[in-house]
DNA sequence: GCGCCACTGTTGTAACAACAACTATTGATT
DNA sequence: AATCAATAGTTGTTGTTACAACAGTGGCGC
């Protein structure tokens, strides 16, 4: 659906500022299908990005502030994100031996299954989800990377 | 910058899936660009979006519900974010007088004076952090339209 | 008019985020 | 060794969001 009728908004000041807004739009819209897609197994997004940058590592654990800077959002806070999947079982934390102020994370065989379950769907979920082809998906790539600078 | 950098992925199952994450950080990117410019005026972005709903439609009423359609978070919970704008006089709110259901919300001049201050260095904004063409910006938006179908 | 359902907003509660102040540890300087 | 700055994380506080339950109003069939 075209944001204007999306937001019912006529018209925008310019190109840049429809995209700004464009962008915002899809990603609220993509975060609610994602919360609906994590909700029957009782995390948030936010942990489900902590998760998976734990699997990218493993075996190896992660510190807790490459988690602070590898999140998508990073105004998290990573201590009380991974706390609550600790208790959960999904990971476990330890003072590291040799910098003992440094939190090694790594992720558990429990949080690796929850991972695994959830790629199952995930082909079906993009297909479903976003009509849009494949090269076509590799030049909004480009272009985001491009709008960053 | 690559996404692949800003958050030390080195890759992605596949291009779809970079693509839901590259939107996500995007969209985290403006957010903080949009927070830092709009705190000085002490309105965050979600009330700043309200305001521009309804500016959008001054000198004529907007009904709460429809703020809420329109909002591009349509999670937020509008009632509580016209009472904070009110109270720093931006908007008012009336009953309808033929469906006393309904609240009629209007944008007050010192809103408007707000958006017009805010306006003013939008474009020096735009060319400080979109690093892309206006060409380009088109056919990203046309790609967003698309994916959501 | 009366009962019922749909519409429009509001509010309670629990979880979460934002930001800054704080503690603990390490390394560098003298 | 004592001091100082830098690093790594934690915690307190205040504000915000998410979800669901709630209350008031209007419209419609009987």
């Amino acid at each position: 659906m075209k944001l204007e009728e999306a937001i019912k908004q006529k018209k925008f000041g310019n190109e840049f500022e429809k995209v700004v807004v464009n962008i915002l739009y899809t990603a609220s819209w993509l975060e609610g299908i994602n919360i609906r897609r994590l909700k029957p197994h009782d995390i948030s997004p936010q942990q489900y990005n902590v998760l998976r940058i734990l699997r990218g590592s493993h075996p190896n654990p992660v510190m807790l502030g490459e988690i602070t800077e590898r999140m998508i959002d990073k105004n998290s806070n990573a201590t009380r994100l991974v706390e609550k999947l600790r208790l959960k079982g999904f990971l476990k934390r330890d003072i590291c031996k040799t910098n003992r102020r440094q939190v090694d994370i790594t992720i558990t065989q429990k949080g690796l299954t929850l991972l695994d379950a959830l790629d199952v769907h995930i082909d079906e979920w993009q297909n479903d989800y976003l009509k849009i082809k494949k090269s076509e998906v590799q030049l909004l790539n480009e272009l985001l990377d491009k709008l960053r600078g």
